[in-house]
DNA sequence: ATCTACAAAAATGTATACATAATTTAAAAG
DNA sequence: CTTTTAAATTATGTATACATTTTTGTAGAT
């Protein structure tokens, strides 16, 4: 593991406050490495979001912007179903065997962590997306993943709304089988949609 | 102008060939500087597409990939109608001027540089753009449009199509001054498709 | 007391040197 | 002759040291 994932770890773990200034040389010292690697990863952290300039030098830990949240989620309704779309027409068996797959086992367990469960979460969008076979929008969805990674954190969501989204992954799945475009492009754009008001609602009660 | 901007504008002006593979120690001499700020360089235009990654390391000039443009003008098709009409509640006179303002000065130089056309363009939607304060979705339009520079390069275009963009220009303009949300919505969707196909058609007719 | 100018500090950018990882080349075995 | 393995080469990653830039603090003038 990267120096860029240990320090997204601890930011999506809330080891930094908010609005913190982030030294390159503090950092250097808390991971035990010099300010080289630390530079990159900042560079990268900044590029995704998660961390944001701070003046002319420096970066800061971002504070929770609904607006940013609602921007994620209106992109990717817009882009994730013209990915999926795409994709339609080269679904093979083996796909979709897989992305049903993961949703057998998400249900089997059902007691994951709330980062395992984000993962497969996004692991079966992703693998219907990768069919599509289209590396340049794929990676702008995952980028957008990424953002709302931030807020999503590791906190565990309310099990009704997992049973929800659960629901609304099996629907999406059997349109996909059955060739469905309309129906599976509506059904995704809604499932992107409640995730975010999901969210947002979540953010609002847990921050003031 | 640092040196991430010396060679994005190298790799625009075509000094370095499709499929080259780029090593740091080779671009450190070529541009007089030790190899630091060249991975940092490297890294970012790496995210914006201007080049690719070349197995487990190096970096190459990418090929033209008609998919990658594709993918670029779908994406902009979906986002910035989005941006648009985010802005046209709070559009004032100020910016519309502007906007206007930019586009006369396209008119009143007929022998403008391909490359100040280029940035006059983004400017007049930017401009708009901004005025809608979404700073995430303002900047993933930015990017896609970064992206897209890469194929547009420093070539002329065809004067014809340098008309009819500027007539969709103003129409937009007016739309917008007009307070016509679906309008503004179609002509700005209609302009971008047309650029997308009027690009792909350019590169067919120069690349082979 | 406030503002400006200049000096001291602190933080980032860059160069050089070294460590690690990947690719290639050559040698040895099948 | 092909395939495999190990050494040498080459490229990138990282550490340390130095340069540059930005910020902060202080002294003097208005």
């Amino acid at each position: 593991m990267g120096l860029y994932d240990k320090i997204k770890a601890d930011l999506q773990r809330g080891r930094f406050i908010p609005g913190q200034v982030l030294r390159q040389v503090e950092l250097a010292e808390l991971y035990d490495v010099s300010r080289i690697p630390v530079r990159d990863a900042l560079h990268q952290l900044r590029n995704e979001g998660w961390l944001s300039p701070h003046g002319k030098r420096g970066v800061a830990v971002p504070q929770f912007d609904p607006i940013e949240v609602e921007d994620l989620y209106l992109m990717r309704m817009r882009l994730e179903p013209l990915l999926q779309t795409l994709a339609l027409d080269k679904l093979s068996g083996e796909v979709l065997g897989r992305a049903n797959d993961i949703l057998d086992s998400m249900e089997a367990n059902p007691q994951m962590s709330a980062e395992l469960i984000g993962n497969l979460n996004w692991q079966f969008h992703a693998c219907i997306y990768k069919a599509a076979e289209r590396p340049t929008l794929f990676s702008a969805v995952e980028q957008l993943h990424r953002q709302c990674e931030r807020y999503i954190g590791y906190q565990s969501r309310s099990l009704q709304y997992q049973n929800t989204s659960q629901g609304e992954h099996f629907s999406i799945l059997k349109a996909l089988k059955r060739g469905d475009r309309e129906l599976a492009t509506t059904l995704l754009t809604q499932h992107i949609e409640a995730a975010g008001k999901s969210l947002v609602r979540y953010l609002r009660s847990a921050q003031p």
